[in-house]
DNA sequence: TCCATTATCTTTACACCGTCAAGATAGGCT
DNA sequence: AGCCTATCTTGACGGTGTAAAGATAATGGA
């Protein structure tokens, strides 16, 4: 939408004086307000300043308004302003970029888990109700971001980021569910009931939160009593879960 | 013959590691004796003859080569021996194709749950055990296929084969869950209970497949005690969540 | 029997995608 | 001042899905 697009649709393209091409009139989204590196005026410089984070903040919003389909290198690009090989010199690849997008995800996951277990309520079980609730209902505020966490195959697990930011959303899951039945989890070796809780915890929480998400209960949910929706049918999931468990 | 599919093959292809993992070197498994439709010979006639069975099993062939993201409709077309747009006439739609190949993927899982029920063992929570088995097994087996059935995205739900295939699936899910509580689950109402008990299984079972497709629990199963695998996890995980319900 | 119609398959073309290579520009350094 | 490097743009290539038009076989009616 920016310069470089508008050039495109003019022949000349002798005119290499980038400073000012046009005069960005209708000026979308351009916002480029990210730093105070930004020039005073409104055009677009040759060099942008701090396009890393313009990418990523252009990715997320392509994210939630086109979906995961619609997350493009070339999408984002073009929702940052910039040349569709601007993002190459950042992020290398699309898997990179969108693997320090899914990192960003995980980190805002995490804070939304740790504030629902802090006030979640007086027991610790039912600080874990409420770290479960909040899970989904992450998943459910940002589906997109979700879904991209969690697939796999769109990621580099082994950069950085992604991997500590994935390591703290699990190492939170864990210390919940040691805490919950007054247990340390140690980080290096695990008995297989403490794997096990840990596992059913997470599985029923992610698959509920997947077949949701992928409208696979629409058809429980529609035979539901009048009045019952995904949240109380994820409640009543719960309760039934934590039935047997030592503590309450 | 194939003159078209000639043509695409000659290519160095240096690089591209990502595209073409290994195949498509001797002999793109041209097979064409489908019916007795096809010539005497080992041509390839101008009409196919049974061109939709083929462009299925040619799917389902690539989908367990090159996994979901080599499943194109380009690269059906090519394993099977016909032009790119071949397709189109009978399925209208990458979607449509993939939609089938899904229907026939939920077929196949379905035969394998309702043998595991068959022979699961004397009583019904047994039975229902081994189901939950044998749905991990098939994921395991074909985890191509099952990331299909349940990538929604990917798929049309509306398509009449899909749509039944995927109900059966889980009406034998509800059925199983049903027995095992020894009451009858109706088509058109649940209470809250039933419901939520359907979800708990189905979110439990589902989840842990996705997670363990993914690779989200090899750090659980790295960290477990010398001898136990997935399998072992997914039984300790289940007990543990069968360990309330009312009949065993 | 023969021809017209229809279904099937191929060819061609287009827009979009990711990625690479080369060129242009700006900021920083000595 | 002049070079150097990082950053961004341009252009190209092969890949993808899909639509339109052409080619070919099968079918059905005269």
């Amino acid at each position: 939408m920016a310069a470089y697009n508008a050039k495109m649709t003019r022949k000349p393209a002798t005119i290499r004086t980038r400073t000012r091409p046009t005069s960005n009139k209708a000026a979308p989204a351009r916002k480029r307000s990210v730093r105070g590196l930004a020039r005073s005026g409104d055009d677009a410089p040759y060099h942008h300043g701090a396009l890393r984070d313009a990418l990523l903040e252009a990715a997320e919003r392509v994210l939630e308004r086109d979906g995961l389909a619609g997350l493009t290198l070339r999408a984002v690009a073009r929702e940052a302003g910039v040349s569709h090989a601007a993002p190459t010199h950042h992020f290398g690849d699309l898997t990179g970029l969108v693997s320090e997008l899914a990192a960003i995800g995980f980190r805002q996951f995490n804070a939304a888990m740790v504030a629902a277990g802090a006030g979640g309520g007086p027991s610790l079980m039912e600080k874990a109700l409420a770290r479960a609730r909040a899970y989904v209902a992450y998943a459910r505020a940002h589906p997109g971001m979700y879904g991209l966490m969690f697939r796999t195959e769109r990621l580099d697990m082994t950069r950085p980021s992604l991997c500590e930011a994935a390591n703290a959303s699990f190492a939170g899951l864990a210390g919940a569910i040691g805490a919950s039945r007054q247990e340390q989890i140690s980080d290096k070796a695990l008995s297989l009931q403490q794997a096990a809780d840990i596992a059913r915890a997470w599985s029923l929480v992610h698959g509920f939160t997947m077949l949701l998400l992928d409208g696979r209960l629409t058809d429980i949910l529609g035979r539901l009593p009048a009045g019952t929706d995904a949240e109380a049918l994820l409640d009543a999931m719960l309760k039934r879960a934590v039935g047997q468990l030592p503590v309450a």
